[in-house]
DNA sequence: ATGCATGAGCA
DNA sequence: GCTCATGCATA
């Protein structure tokens, strides 16, 4: 493989870091492991002793957990409280943007300070070019309204539920192609919150944190506009098939934008690797953002890994992942060893403490979601009112159950059994 | 691994 | 106020 540049910058300055990251860091706290016993990624298990040797085995299955089940720790439901934290560190005036406007008793969690996270350090701008209007968006995925076009299109049958009944605005923005320029705020990496987990011990991933020398990069998107094809299908995750347009190979990293078979191939195969180097979804997100100048969260390389993202956003992610793929491959071989690099972890901001909804309430929800996914805000008022939950929240649920809905691996339909699609994501996702 | 949340950008 | 990308906090 073509994975020799990048470090020959620093060698020598960087394997001093790295012995001296090594030695200060044997501390793992792990707090993933308590919630991973099953299964390997996430949390405890990261850290091999043999450096240079990846000899990981494949790990266990995924348990699906059901939200529904977990969720009754009869906490309070919708009491809500903030963490008042203790804002040492600088941070800017908020903006009351879309979050927090809504709500009427709403106070203000978003008045404060917050976001000290990658998107708007200080006061730089982002571009982040997700233009999501004119020319990018796309979201083809699954039912949605409107998205549905690529859907009937490519292929006649549909998967999932859709109980949709129509949604005009959607068509708006509906996909077009995954165009994207997809790709990304430019480097203005703020402090990466301190992460779950940067506890492991691998090779590269401390290496490429501590080499200064590789930033700014940017990646390269897949635009395209042409309207993709291929279907994907209920279940992703059983087909691999990919067959791509003919000229290109997207399951390297090369632009072009690919299909929904490439995405979750190259996601499976990314874990794969990701865990056979012995590195956690928090490694590889914070590696990225020393390469390229985008931090991400464990979750998000979690949900990419999953395929729970949006078609667009896995667009997106995948070059980058794909970089670093190949980078942690051939530094694989040079052996390693170095550890974590430490962030200052200078969380201080409000947030709203997570409202726990009580299983029967989530039920009425989904069911309303089901009948009407996009209610006014009347009826989300009345709604709220009736569940005694504060209108924000009933907004916000809806919101992400939109989203949810659009995610290239939509939410399992846990309605009456559901133990078919239960029992093959077990089956498909125990091969890894 | 996921639920609830934030915030930018658009309308 | 919605969508969309993303993440803290939690199960």
């Amino acid at each position: 493989m073509r994975c020799a540049f990048a470090f020959s910058t620093d060698m020598d300055s960087c394997f001093a870091l790295l012995l001296m990251a090594a030695t200060a860091s044997a501390a793992h706290y792990s707090l993933l492991s308590a919630s991973a016993p099953v299964h390997a990624d996430s949390g405890g298990m990261q850290q091999h002793a043999a450096p240079g040797s990846a000899y990981r085995h494949a790990h266990a299955a995924a348990l699906l957990q059901s939200e529904f089940a977990l969720q009754n720790n009869g906490a309070g439901s919708h009491a809500h409280q903030w963490i008042a934290a203790a804002l040492s560190h600088g941070g800017r005036g908020g903006l009351g943007g879309g979050g927090g406007g809504g709500g009427g008793e709403g106070t203000a969690w978003t008045s404060a300070d917050i976001k000290p996270t990658i998107r708007s350090t200080g006061d730089d701008m982002h571009e982040d070019n997700d233009n999501s209007d004119d020319n990018s968006n796309n979201n083809n995925n699954n039912n949605s309204s409107s998205g549905n076009l690529q859907h009937m299109l490519h292929h006649p049958h549909h998967p999932h539920h859709h109980h949709h009944q129509h949604h005009e605005e959607d068509a708006t923005r509906a996909w077009r192609s995954a165009s994207g320029t997809a790709a990304a705020h430019l480097p203005s990496v703020g402090a990466a919150t301190g992460q779950q987990s940067l506890a492991y011990s691998g090779g590269f991933g401390a290496l490429s944190g501590l080499v200064p020398g590789i930033q700014a990069h940017h990646q390269h998107h897949p635009d395209h506009e042409h309207e993709h094809h291929h279907h994907h299908s209920p279940h992703l995750r059983e087909h691999q098939h990919h067959h791509r347009s003919l000229h290109e190979s997207p399951a390297s990293d090369e632009d072009a934008t690919p299909t929904s078979d490439d995405l979750e191939h190259f996601a499976k195969q990314f874990k794969q690797r990701r865990i056979k180097l012995g590195f956690t979804q928090a490694d590889v997100g914070l590696a990225l953002g020393t390469l390229y100048g985008n931090v991400f969260s464990q979750t998000t390389i979690c949900r990419f890994e999953a395929l729970q993202l949006s078609f667009k956003n896995m667009c997106k992610l995948k070059p980058l992942l794909s970089k670093w793929l190949e980078e942690a491959d051939c530094s694989a071989s040079g052996g390693g060893g170095g550890t974590g690099l430490d962030k200052l972890a200078a969380q201080g901001r409000k947030r709203k403490k997570r409202t726990s909804i009580e299983v029967s309430v989530k039920g009425a929800l989904e069911s309303h979601f089901l009948k009407c996914p996009k209610p006014a805000a009347a009826e989300i008022t009345s709604l709220a009112d009736s569940l005694h939950l504060e209108k924000e929240v009933v907004r916000v649920w809806f919101c992400n159950r939109r989203q949810k809905e659009k995610r290239m691996t939509p939410p399992r339909v846990h309605g009456t059994h559901g133990t078919e699609e239960a029992m093959l994501e077990l089956k498909t996702q125990n091969v890894q």
